[in-house]
RNA sequence: GUGGCUGUAGCUCAGUUGGUUAGAGCGCCUGGUUGUGGUCCAGGAGGUCGGGGGUUCAAAUCCCCUCAGCCACCCCA
């Protein structure tokens, strides 16, 4: 181990990789904001109890992927944040809310998770979290997915993206539902992968999704869950799907996708990508009308989803540069002091100004160039003596005398 | 947690069956230009060969361990 090495899964996010992730996340929370929705963020860490009751104490998240510690006083089990869903929800009821319904946050910000770093994931992480609590109706479902298809148009990827949408019922249909399965598939236990073993209890909708060809074999002909919804949950989703192709937002039904997470119900759903690899999930999320209630809040329904940061920023790629800088070259005592409050009044008046602090001409003017400086200001004895600077257009190289009184309007075209 | 591939200069990579002083391109620095960058020319600096151990007269090269990255499983953002 090397000090100079980041922890396994963390990366430095150094200004060109920032850039790209700001982005992104700026993009989220100026197309939320035209949404309705506000933005906070939960602390963190919380105690643990906060995310294993409510993602589901056997859920794969909770059992293995959580930084859990002990606090100081050696008697809280504390949890770094392994998503943000659980801790808005904690937030909501724990500062009590519920009269602010709907409730509409948008958060970002990083998560962790203990798990073997690949393309697109990593132990530290960073999403976009947009949550409606509050509203039972499909209007927050619909809404909810308009906004993660509207960023995903405004990076440019939503073209490479396809929205994949399940219902999971209501937690009566998916009673019901989950019996009939167990019965079907408990004959074939035997012949189940290990995995699918374990979740025949557990999470039994969970063998759908299983990559063994045997258990895909065995699945085809299980119940669907989509033929065992009761009226109720089939009216919602009906709802749901109506109200997606009014929007113009395409979507496929999919009737294995389920997801990890126990407190899901109704609306599921995932933005999924084929050009990333095997972590195409862009954006995911449900309905989870149950979360509020687990926590040991008043029953509140909610809905919501997280994007990750990384993996849309991969597919927008690179943003584009930030605005390019006047260079201000003083030589010389007097120029320095001189040009210190000519940057001030430049800055203030909404220029990017980068300073040449040091070496010689060659050397600050190099400097500006690296920095896509769109135009140098040169100020040296000469130009103090007859009150003007020496403007030199980077790009062309053509340089002129202005007067210095004259600057501010001069330079407005490098603004 | 499991499996496969990889790790040589700041970056991207070459390095023959183990054999002199480990190379290239880009980047960086200096000079050509006493106050003119980006182009061009000349020169220069920079390497614990991921780390540790072993085999050998000799290891970047072979073996073992370990760390990290990538890819996949798993899971998910």
């Amino acid at each position: 181990m090397s000090i100079f090495q980041t922890v396994r899964g963390t990366h430095d996010q150094l200004p060109d990789v920032f850039r790209d992730h700001k982005r992104v996340t700026d993009t989220a929370r100026d197309i939320s904001a035209r949404y309705g929705f506000r933005e906070m963020t939960p602390p963190v860490f919380e105690f643990t109890q906060v995310f294993s009751r409510t993602m589901g104490e056997t859920s794969d998240v909770v059992t293995k992927e959580m930084y859990t510690f002990a606090d100081r006083s050696g008697e809280e089990q504390i949890s770094l944040r392994p998503e943000f869903t659980a801790g808005i929800c904690r937030a909501f009821a724990s500062n009590a809310l519920y009269d602010q319904a709907p409730f509409k946050a948008f958060a970002t910000g990083p998560l962790f998770r203990y798990e073997r770093p690949q393309k697109g994931r990593q132990r530290q992480f960073h999403q976009i979290d947009m949550e409606i609590l509050g509203v039972p109706g499909t209007a927050a479902d619909i809404e909810v997915l308009a906004v993660g298809q509207h960023i995903l148009e405004e990076l440019g990827v939503a073209a490479d993206v396809t929205l994949k949408l399940n219902s999971l019922g209501d937690p009566e249909s998916r009673a019901a539902y989950r019996e009939k399965l167990i019965a079907y598939l408990q004959p074939f236990r035997a012949e189940l992968s290990a995995d699918s073993r374990e979740r025949l209890h557990r999470n039994p909708l969970r063998v759908f999704d299983s990559k063994s060809e045997r258990d895909q074999e065995i699945v085809a002909d299980a119940p669907l869950l989509k033929d065992h919804l009761n009226d109720t949950s089939k009216a919602f989703f009906d709802e749901v799907c109506k109200g997606l192709t009014r929007l113009d937002i395409a979507f496929t039904l999919d009737p294995g996708l389920v997801r990890g997470l126990d407190y899901y119900t109704h609306t599921a759903f995932e933005f999924v990508t084929e050009t990333l690899g095997a972590q195409g999930a862009v954006i995911a999320g449900g309905r989870y009308d149950g979360l509020i209630e687990q926590l040991g809040g008043r029953p509140t329904p909610g809905i919501g989803w997280a994007g990750g940061v990384e993996r849309l920023a991969m597919m927008a790629g690179e943003a584009p540069a930030a605005q390019r800088p006047v260079a201000l070259i003083p030589l010389g005592a007097a120029a320095d002091a001189f040009t210190q409050v000519l940057a001030r009044d430049l800055r203030k008046a909404g220029y990017v100004v980068e300073l040449g602090y040091s070496g010689n001409m060659k050397r600050r003017l190099n400097r500006a160039n690296k920095v896509g400086a769109a135009v140098a200001v040169i100020i040296g004895d000469d130009e103090l003596a007859k009150d003007v600077a020496t403007v030199r257009d980077m790009d062309s190289g053509e340089q002129r005398e202005e007067p210095v009184a004259a600057l501010v309007e001069f330079l407005a075209p490098y603004r």
